[in-house]
DNA sequence: CCTGATCGTTTACGAGCGTAGACGTTATGC
DNA sequence: GCATAACGTCTACGCTCGTAAACGATCAGG
């Protein structure tokens, strides 16, 4: 079940701190998406049917706790537009930013020595 | 204005082969994606209404040609990605993808000499 | 000319999404 | 105990998307 972007929002905000109660998301992303409260329900609401997160009772309200990894999600995003965009491989996307002017002397000092790192653990 | 998912099928046929009748753009993705011709139809009409593509006509049908660049619908979808995902930043992807032991020895070398390249140019 | 094939245009419909209000339930302070 | 505030649940609505059929115009062959 695909996890919208909207709703991504609100996992983002479970990845961060967790559990979190509906008020406390609202107040951590639906105040600066100038969302109102019953948007954050309803998104919280359809993450719950989605089993994306789960509810554990705490009082009279809910805590809530993502169900699906960071880790998984990105993967299976940046998965998908690999495989839309550049043929499933890597480096044509490094490429691609390279060619945009997209890399700065930062970025590929980073580059460097995470593939430096790489190649140390191989 | 926003190119769904397929009707960026329909684009990928034009950045292909240009200028594509509907006919062809059909035989070219349709069929694969299992689509009716009156689905291609819908989406090629779509696009024209984004201004993503254009018509000119070829006596009784058109031919349908890109006015959108893959340059910058690709450009457009990975930083998107990048800014969602990754704090708009390329080396926590490359990262991302090392992690989960998506890293074949081939994107490795391929990566190397992409940096080595990028190098020379500056 | 008329008719059928060939295009493009219009209409359709259900699912998902963004957005949010209405409604119901329950705990709690007076 | 009762009113009220605080939660969660249900309902809603317009828009985009995927998918496609129906309809209409037009060209070509008989």
């Amino acid at each position: 079940m695909r996890i919208s972007a909207a709703e991504s929002q609100v996992m983002e905000a479970l990845w961060r701190r967790e559990p979190l109660a509906a008020e406390e998301i609202f107040a951590e992303v639906g105040r600066a998406q100038g969302w109102a409260e019953g948007t954050v329900k309803t998104l919280i609401n359809r993450l719950l049917k989605k089993k994306a997160v789960a509810a554990e009772r705490d009082g009279r309200r809910y805590l809530y706790r993502p169900l699906v990894q960071r880790q998984d999600y990105v993967a299976a995003e940046s998965q998908g537009l690999l495989d839309r965009l550049f043929d499933g491989r890597l480096a044509p996307l490094v490429s691609h930013f390279s060619e945009r002017q997209k890399l700065s002397d930062e970025d590929l000092a980073e580059l460097k020595r995470l593939i430096r790192e790489i190649d140390n653990g191989r």
